[in-house]
DNA sequence: ATTTTATATAAACATATGGTTATATACTAA
DNA sequence: TTAGTATATAACCATATGTTTATATAAAAT
């Protein structure tokens, strides 16, 4: 592949915060106000890290009326499947998630 | 795996000439002089570079006399292989080294 | 229409990062 | 031992990055 594309993926992916939301998005696809909630950070700052990872193409989204949904795309990287596996399973942050009824929606 | 060590070797990748490293030592062991010689830059550029592929153990390095060199390491990730693979083809750059008499060594 | 909710963007600031120059260290050769 | 070569480290600086606060946009609810 072309070395910039690979460097916009690699910076899109060299950061935690970022990470955290490629593993949650793994499980499912979730809108920024559940990801503001799992990770205790302020919106605009989950905004911004999106559009980082929207950026590189590691996610794309989809808007349902006043909620935008984010989802893991990757489909132009073909390695993405191998770093993807390799992230933790934060499948517990989910179901707190759901469990105190912070699912659908915000 | 931990996200602090992911973290760590995607940031270790998220920079063009390190990309480059990688994507030359893929084809063979080289030293630091080497890298300059091929990739135009200064010598503490290179070498703080390779200290944090170091670092991140994506590669490792070998003495041998006065020379240092560096080759691929990054088992510690099982994704490795996936990524390595996509980087690009420089066996030119590693052939006009050759030509201009620029290995053996230094 | 106005207010509320969800998200994005902008400005400001502190910290991180990469490059350069200068210097230190390690080994070789004489 | 001294000089030369290969590499590492340190100090400095400019730019990039991530966070916060404030504001803008877009859709929903009233």
């Amino acid at each position: 592949m072309e070395l910039d594309q690979l460097t916009e993926c690699y910076k899109a992916m060299a950061d935690k915060t970022r990470l955290n939301i490629l593993a949650l998005l793994r499980h499912e696809e979730l809108c920024v106000c559940e990801l503001v909630d799992i990770l205790k950070m302020t919106q605009p700052s989950i905004s911004q890290h999106l559009r980082k990872l929207k950026q590189a193409k590691l996610v794309k989204e989809r808007r349902n009326s006043q909620w935008i949904f984010y989802s893991i795309d990757g489909e132009i990287y073909p390695f993405i499947k191998a770093n993807l596996d390799s992230l933790p399973d934060m499948s517990a942050k989910i179901e707190e998630l759901k469990a105190s009824g912070g699912k659908v929606c915000c």
